[in-house]
DNA sequence: CTGGGCTCCTGTCAGC
DNA sequence: TGCTGACAGGAGCCCA
């Protein structure tokens, strides 16, 4: 389900209303992508701060009051494959249901029947398994670093196909398999292209359209393409405005071409074999 | 360092 | 109706 505006969404669905909680007990049901890293009674008193995310990556920072004063650390979030957050006055946990953080403003709860996402401890000091995992990302989308120069010196050694390298998250993060494809179509390149081969004109179309293409799906909610929502149950809408994402068979939308599926590294690639060119 | 392939897990849907 | 295989929004890890 989650990509950024995915994970956005759901961050701004809840964020307002955890912030300043106390911790008041986790519950933890089948083992998700990693363990939790910390006794889950250790988190018990703590205050949930301001939660931001990085990537496809949530962070809900935990500050405990100790005899060393205000201890900082966090619950590092991602919700996979299938993952989805709720908040609030939640009922009994489902078959799905594998991580409750208990608060005195309600229950964050992560259904993930996949089991790919993760909930992961982080002292915040930059030396544990989750403080890895953030390291290796590349930038943010809507960072004002993020160019048509920087796309361009990053993709220069790379000769892996450019839909690989914007899935691969270490250039610029966010976009999963529906917005590289969306991206793509929108920059009219061929998703095969070896990246190498990009230049400094096609890297300035291509950095505009990975951000205005999530920013639009932001916009909208992000994609429901089976049951994602929000922390409040909400839905998206950018699946009934896509370009070329789940579409093979039918007509481009601005050329009539029927749309191509083909898979790179395992996962499908949807575009255009008029109007994205290598 | 780069790139390719595999893997984790469960659910759904198309086709026979 | 039931079985089987393909496929699904991610991404770390191992190996060449």
């Amino acid at each position: 389900m989650p990509e950024l505006p995915e994970v956005e969404v759901t961050r701004q669905s809840f964020a307002s209303r955890i912030v300043g909680a106390r911790v008041l007990g986790l519950r933890l049901g089948k083992p998700l992508r990693w363990p939790l890293g910390c006794e889950p009674g250790s988190l018990v008193g703590g205050v949930v701060g301001e939660v931001v995310r990085r990537g496809k990556y949530l962070w809900l920072p935990l500050h405990t009051a100790g005899q060393a004063g205000v201890a900082t650390g966090g619950l590092l979030m991602h919700l996979g494959m299938s993952g989805a957050l709720s908040f609030g006055a939640l009922g009994a946990p489902g078959a799905h249901d594998h991580f409750d953080l208990e608060t005195s403003a309600g229950t964050l709860r992560l259904k993930d029947p996949r089991r790919f996402g993760a909930v992961v401890w982080s002292s915040g000091l930059g030396v544990d398994p989750a403080a890895k995992l953030l390291s290796r990302l590349g930038l943010e989308p809507f960072d004002s670093a993020f160019d048509g120069a920087y796309l361009h010196q990053k993709l220069r050694r790379r000769r892996q196909a450019i839909k690989l390298v914007l899935l691969g998250g270490d250039v610029v993060v966010g976009a999963g398999n529906i917005y590289a494809c969306e991206a793509l179509f929108d920059a009219g390149i061929d998703p095969r292209l070896r990246s190498e081969r990009i230049s400094r004109r096609r890297a300035d179309l291509l950095s505009v359209a990975v951000r205005e293409t999530l920013a639009r799906a932001l916009a909208l909610g992000g994609s429901t393409l089976r049951d994602f929502h929000d922390a409040h149950g909400m839905a998206g809408a950018f699946q009934d405005e896509a370009g070329v994402y789940g579409r093979e068979g039918q007509a481009c939308r601005k050329c009539s071409t029927p749309i191509r599926r083909i898979v790179q590294a395992q996962r499908s690639s949807f575009f255009c074999p008029q109007c994205q060119q290598r």
